[in-house]
DNA sequence: TCTCCACTAGACAGACCTGTCTGTTTTGCG
DNA sequence: CGCAAAACAGACAGGTCTGTCTAGTGGAGA
């Protein structure tokens, strides 16, 4: 049925689209091969999601951004719930990740630690810096439910970046270190997200050194 | 027309209400006068919004656990958002005055900031702890609204019971000491809340009394 | 005893949200 | 070129949510 087109579809549909794929003069960077559905729902679920929380967004929205057509959505993830698994898992990814490569970043372990603190306040400065993904997501919802278990997935994972370091730096008790570690973590991103003062990041640089010092100190 | 009964109104009535207020033998402690609308309502909204977040929680199953008509919510709080201020009012004073009163059961300052903490420790052990009510509501909407403003001003209230007790404790730069105390403050809610894991009042105190410890050493 | 008035019970409107389905268009590939 | 699979646009069903409204009830005080 190409055949019977609708009288203004060229119009119509160019406008919407910024697609213009070949026009006469070849655009120097041809990047804007369209990604597929899947990626740009991801994308729009991330910005959307952390920005206003989960359940404040509604699907609708999400395809709005994406520029995608409800069906993909629910074909790619099964549900809603699908696309939020798929977010938190993205983000559980890709700031573990950043994080690792900080501390990698660094040979010496107490130095590995303060990189991977500075490249949490790096994340402050961002405009759209609002906390910690998993910490806003599981305030949606009750305890228990698979969201509350990935948190603890995540958490857990850092835990063991910082006791790894802890060990490595040679701390009386690695683990204890850990754990307060973690407390400055965590404090830093609630912190920084509701505060968005340039204090929390120093002192938050200052508690990890004091922190460091007295562990080292001790047996 | 208090002629024209139901037919049977006494039983459908008795059964709901738990009011049985005149049985033939007196209960010894009479104590179950029906509270005004209004604190069955606070009540509930505690309950339900704490557990399971502002927006999960309907203003019907508000009402149910309340034991309350519909329009008397409406005509107390005048909307849903109305209960939800209440609710984080009632909770900023009521955490305030509990840690102010922990802080002024000792006189020692540095002891009384550790009571702060002991008191904030105190509550995880609750099996309905949830984290810090602000940090709850907080990430069910974007930033800048209303719950905001109200997570930063507690927030601040916070942070001035610490300095005036890092001031008093003869810390060497107090405002950095405070801003390091609600670090390991929020970062213990947000902690205890996901882990439930009695490390983390252990290592929020220990934390708490290195960098005590720490400030005061510095001139 | 009578009269307010706060309260209750519940129906209802209107908005919104998730998930399904239909039909059309685009695209990738033989 | 031609076909099949993927993606698009959007209507729609079914449910839930907030907030309003009506009708009736009970208790306190004149």
């Amino acid at each position: 049925m190409r055949y019977a087109l609708p009288y203004e579809l060229p119009a119509g549909r160019l406008e919407p689209n910024r697609a213009m794929s070949h026009t006469a003069i070849a655009m120097p960077v041809e990047e804007e091969v369209r990604r597929p559905p899947r990626e740009r729902l991801l994308e729009a679920a991330r910005e959307l999601f952390y920005a206003e929380g989960v359940h404040t967004v509604g699907v609708d929205r999400v395809i709005e951004r994406a520029g995608v057509a409800k069906a993909s959505l629910y074909s790619s993830f099964g549900s809603k719930e699908g696309l939020v698994r798929a977010y938190l898992e993205e983000y559980h990814d890709r700031v573990i990740s950043r994080r690792r490569a900080a501390a990698e970043s660094e040979s010496d372990p107490v130095a590995a630690i303060l990189a991977v603190f500075d490249s949490l306040a790096r994340d402050y400065q961002r405009a759209d810096y609002n906390g910690c993904a998993f910490s806003g997501a599981r305030a949606e919802e009750p305890a228990g439910g698979p969201v509350d278990a990935a948190a603890r997935a995540y958490r857990a994972e850092m835990r063991d970046i910082f006791r790894e370091l802890c060990v490595r730096a040679g701390a009386g008790d690695p683990d204890l270190l850990a754990w307060q570690l973690q407390l400055i973590y965590s404090g830093g991103a609630e912190s920084a997200k509701i505060e968005r003062n340039p204090e929390v990041p120093v002192a938050q640089r200052a508690a990890v050194e004091t922190l460091i010092r007295s562990a080292l100190a001790s047996p």
